[in-house]
DNA sequence: ACAGCCATGTAACTTGTTACATGATTTT
DNA sequence: AAAATCATGTAACAAGTTACATGGCTGT
């Protein structure tokens, strides 16, 4: 929702055409990833759907203007009331994977973690000069920049804790991480088991 | 990509109808997020049409058993081998957010920040109070839902670090938040600005 | 009999994302 | 004249998610 919500934000200062858009927000937040402008098309399209936008006229560059509706900016103004909820909609890719990991059979899941390990210090290093090379330069423009690299340094080291703990986890309950076998089905049913229910050593 | 990779590992140990891998995905993952059952036979559509599955046979009861291919195996392993990209088509909601905010004028981005504060604590707390519940039950099922805690309550507690962090960064530079008007049009082009470039006070 | 779980599936939808087509204008 | 940028748009797709229809079986 963020690039849907950010450009619904900048609208909200007013009107604006698509290409514009797009500068307003990598402008906003740094360029930290590009934004493909056929998504600023897209998104427009939908937000006029649903009634927080209407297209309006074209100059005579030929820039075509969106403008905000009541609703849209009602909308805003939740968006920026409401926290974001990390939880919704989100599962945790890592932690999904190590956690299916560690109940299947012949995984070298000490292994995954230290790859793991390498490619998030290898990313916080890199967010890192992102970083500092954006408090190097003057601007308010900058402070996007800054804040989301920030951001990324922070939960590269949370992951990177977070790597440790499952490391100290599962060498001293190494009794945790017996592999789960596919259940067989319950007995009323009846199906012959083709596997055990029971772990697999 | 995390439940589709993740079917298709557990298919890799033996051939699953719908309804039992999604038993086994939760048992393995510790149900921290309830997996709607529709979404198991879109996801197992979407790998056959991608040749990584085969549908097999239906059992006297019904069941459907899917099967993995060699090239779903494969995927496995490369999925297994490969790190997680946190960066990859992955935008910071939060960050985005804030940087966004921070670049409108007549946003109490002090107060949003609160607000979040408030919510992310929350979140922490309920995290705390899983992971506990989790450590103290016994069984390997455990182990999923401990670690999908443990991480959320890593990112949560980097999200608080942050918001701190961007605290003090607006308290001790205020002038880096000043916000950024719509830019005008290139003066090249010569569209009378409706707006000006310079920031608002 | 009825509630509820087991089980399969379909249809629709969301946000994000890319690739492509098209043309005007600008820079080199 | 060629290359790059500005600008609008379309079409398709990915992955996740939900709501719904349908039917069998189970326990009360």
């Amino acid at each position: 929702m963020s690039v849907r919500q950010s450009l619904l934000a900048i609208l909200d200062q007013g009107p604006c055409y698509g290409y514009q858009l797009r500068a307003e927000f990598e402008r906003r937040t740094g360029s930290s990833r590009p934004l493909n402008v056929g998504q600023i098309y897209n998104t427009l399209d939908r937000l006029e759907r649903d009634g927080f936008v209407q297209k309006g006229e074209t100059d005579s560059h030929g820039h075509v203007y969106y403008a905000i509706t009541d609703a849209g900016s009602a909308a805003v103004a939740s968006w920026l009331a409401a926290p974001v909820e990390r939880s919704q909609g989100a599962r945790d890719e890592l932690a999904t994977k190590l956690a299916v990991a560690t109940s299947l059979p012949g995984v070298d899941v000490a292994g995954i973690i230290r790859a793991q390990q390498r490619a998030s210090r290898a990313q916080l290093d890199e967010l890192t000069r992102v970083a500092r090379a954006a408090a190097s330069l003057p601007g308010p423009q900058e402070l996007g920049r800054t804040l989301i690299a920030e951001a990324g340094i922070a939960h590269a080291e949370a992951e990177l804790r977070w790597l440790e703990e499952t490391q100290r986890l599962l060498s001293r309950h190494p009794e945790a991480a017996t592999p789960l076998a596919l259940a067989s089905e319950r007995p009323k049913r009846g199906r012959p088991a083709r596997v055990e229910t029971v772990a697999i050593a």
